[in-house]
DNA sequence: CATGAATGAGCCTTCATTCAT
DNA sequence: AATGAATGAAGGCTCATTCAT
C-alpha cells in the first residue's frame, strides 16, 4: 500500500508533480496571473504545502527554467556531437528546437521564453550561463553554414531571426493538426538555405 | 507662454502621456508587474487622477493596444496600396512591421504582441476583428508571393514564421546599434525569397 | 428666454433641485451608498458644482433633514392649535405625521427617520432641539389622552410604540394601492384608543 | 491549558467571533460606515485574515443577518406550535420579536431589520423565503385573531403597524431602564386588543 | 456660477508567506 | 510532509473635495 493510495493524491514525487503542474499554469495564464493557491490545487496540496518544498514562488518559476534550459543544452550538444555535416548540424539546431517547444517539456520551454522577465534578476544572472553556452552552439554552427555557403546572412542576425520565429511557433502551431512537426522543420530549413 | 508652463506640468493632453507611459512600462517590466501608481508617478499624477481618463487599469491596456494596431494595420493598408509590384508588397509587410517594432510606437508594438494575454478575455474579443484583418493582409500577398514563385513555403506557415522572426527583434535588435533598420529588413528579405 | 431654456436646464432654483434629488436619493439607496457625481447627474450639473451651493455631502443631508423637521413641527403646532377636542389633537398627530411620510415630503421624512445615524455628530447636535421639541408636542397630546380616559398606556411608551408604526409604514405603504392613507389614519386611531 | 493561553487569542470560533463584532458594530454604526479593518481590530485579528472565514464583507452582512432570520422564525415557530389559544398566540408574535430586538440577538436582529437595504439584491433574494415565512406566520395568527374578534383592524396593516412599532424599540428601549420587557409586551398587548 | 481635471486619503480585497499543530 | 489560519504589505479603485479657468 503505497502513500498515494492512502492519501488519494496523485503518485510521483511531490517536487516533479509541482514543476509540471507550474509549466502548464504559467505557461497558459502568465506567472503573474497564477497563485500559489492555483497551483496547489492542481497539484492535490494545500497551498502552504508548497513551502516545503521550494522556498518561494519564483524559486519554482525558477526551477521550472533552470531544468528545462539545462536539457535542452545538454540535447543540442549530444545532437550536433552526432551530426555528421554542418547541413546536418543546422538541422539539428531546429529539430531540437521544435522538439522542446512542441515536444513534452513544450509548456516549461514556452515558459522560460516568454517568462523571461517574471525571473527575479538573481534568477536571470543565475541562468544567464546556461542561456548563453546555448547560444553560443548556435552562432557557432550559423558562422560554419555562412562560411560554407549554406546561407548568406550574418550569424548574429540569423540567429535571432530564427530562434524568433522558432519560439514564435509555440503560438500557433498545432500538434494535433495537419502538419507535423517534420514539416515544419523542414519549411524552417528551407527559408533559411541559400 | 503655455498653460504648462503655469501649471508646472508636462504638457500634453494627459490621456496620451498616461498611453505613453503606459506603453514604456508594460513593455519593461510587464503588465502584471506594474502598478498604476508607477505608472501615474510616471506621468507627474496621483494615482486616482489615472481612473478620470480610464475606467480601469485593463482600460489603459487595451487603448495601447487599440492604438497600435488600427495605426498598424492602416498603415500597412496605404503602404500595399502604393506598392506597384508583389515584391514590393513583401517588402511593405516586413518594412510596416520593423517601422513599428522599433519606430516611435516601439513599445505599444510590443506590448501589444507580448502581453496579448494579460488582456481581459473581452478586449481580446473586441481586438480581434483587426487582428484578424492585419494578418488577412499578410496572407494574402503571400500567397500571391508563393503563387508567383517568389517563396515556396506555405503562407499560412511562413506568415506565421516571418512575424515570430519580427517581433522578436523587440528583444535583441538594437536600434543605436551598428546595424540599421533596413540592413535587417534587407536580411529578412533574403531570407524569405527562393 | 430664460436661462433654462439656454443651458437646457429644468427650471428652479438651483439648491431646492439639489434637495429634492438629494432626498429622493438618499431615501433609495442610503446616504452612504450615493455618490455625490449620482446626485450632481440627477440634478443635471457636474459635481463640482454641487460645492458652490452646500459646503459638503453631510451639509446636503442636514439641509434635507432640517428643512423636513422644521417643516413638520411648525404643521404640527398649527394642526393643534385648530384642534377643538384632545380627541381631534390625537388625530392631528397622526395625521401630521401621515401627510409627512406619504405626501409631497415623503422622501425627505424617511430620510429624516432612517438615516439619522448617517448626520455628523455636530448635525444631529444641531437638530436636536427641534426634534425635541416635535416629540414634546406628542408627549403633551398623549398626557393629556391618557389623563380623559381616551387611552391607557404611558404617554413616553405609546409615543413610541406610535411613532415607530407610523414610520414604519413608510417602507410597505403605497399610496396608490388601494388603502387610502385616511383608512390607515382611521386605523391607527383604533388601535390606540381604548 | 486551552489554546487561548498560549496563543495569547481570545477563545472561541473565529467565525462566531467576527458575526458578534459584525452585527454589534453594523448596527452602531451603519454597514457603510464601518471598515473591515475596524471589525477585524475588534474582532483582535487582521483585516486581511476577515477573508478567510468570508468571501466578502457583503457576506458578513448576509451571514449576521441569515443567521438571525432562521432564528428568529424557527423559534417563533416552535412559540406558536405550544400556545394554547390565539390569545396565546398573539402574545408569542410579539414577545418572540421582542425577544430578538432586546435580547443576545438585538444587535444582529437590528441589522436585519435596518441595514437591509445595504445588503446586495442577490442577497435580499436569498433571504427573501425566509423572510415571508416568518411573516405569513404573523398573517395567520393576526387573521385568526380578527375572525374571533380579538382585534379589528385589517390583519395585512395590522402586521405592518404592530412591526413597526417592536422593530423601533431598538431605537428607544432601554433594557437596563425602569420598564422591563414584559411591561413592554404588556403595552403592546393592550394596544392591540379590542 | 459652472466646469472638470486633479487630489489624496481610504476602501475592499488579494496573495505570497509563515508557523503552530 | 501536510495543514490551514493568520499575516501584512500591496494592489486596484472610489470618492468627496478643491481650484484654476
Amino acid at each position: 500500500m503505497d502513500s498515494s493510495a492512502k492519501t488519494g493524491k496523485r503518485p510521483g514525487k511531490a517536487k516533479r508533480r509541482i514543476l509540471t503542474a507550474a509549466a502548464r499554469l504559467f505557461r497558459g495564464r502568465g506567472f503573474d496571473r497564477c497563485t500559489v493557491r492555483e497551483l496547489a490545487d492542481e497539484v492535490g496540496i494545500l497551498s502552504g504545502s508548497l513551502f516545503h518544498h521550494f522556498r518561494s514562488k519564483d524559486d519554482i518559476l525558477f526551477a521550472v527554467m533552470e531544468e528545462v534550459i539545462v536539457d535542452m543544452d545538454a540535447t543540442l550538444a549530444a545532437a550536433l556531437d552526432s551530426a555528421p555535416t554542418t547541413h546536418d548540424e543546422l538541422r539539428a539546431l531546429i529539430h531540437n528546437q521544435l522538439e522542446f517547444i512542441h515536444g513534452p517539456q513544450a509548456d516549461a520551454t514556452a515558459v522560460l521564453v516568454y517568462e523571461w522577465n517574471a525571473l527575479s534578476p538573481d534568477g536571470q544572472a543565475r541562468l544567464l550561463a546556461r542561456r548563453n553556452a546555448y547560444f553560443r552552439r548556435w552562432q557557432e554552427v550559423l558562422t560554419k553554414a555562412r562560411s560554407e555557403g549554406l546561407t548568406n546572412v550574418d550569424p548574429v542576425v540569423s540567429r535571432q531571426l530564427i530562434h524568433g520565429a522558432l519560439v514564435w511557433s509555440a503560438n500557433w502551431f498545432d500538434t494535433n493538426g495537419a502538419m507535423t512537426v517534420e514539416e515544419l522543420e523542414q519549411a524552417v530549413m528551407s527559408m533559411i538555405l541559400v
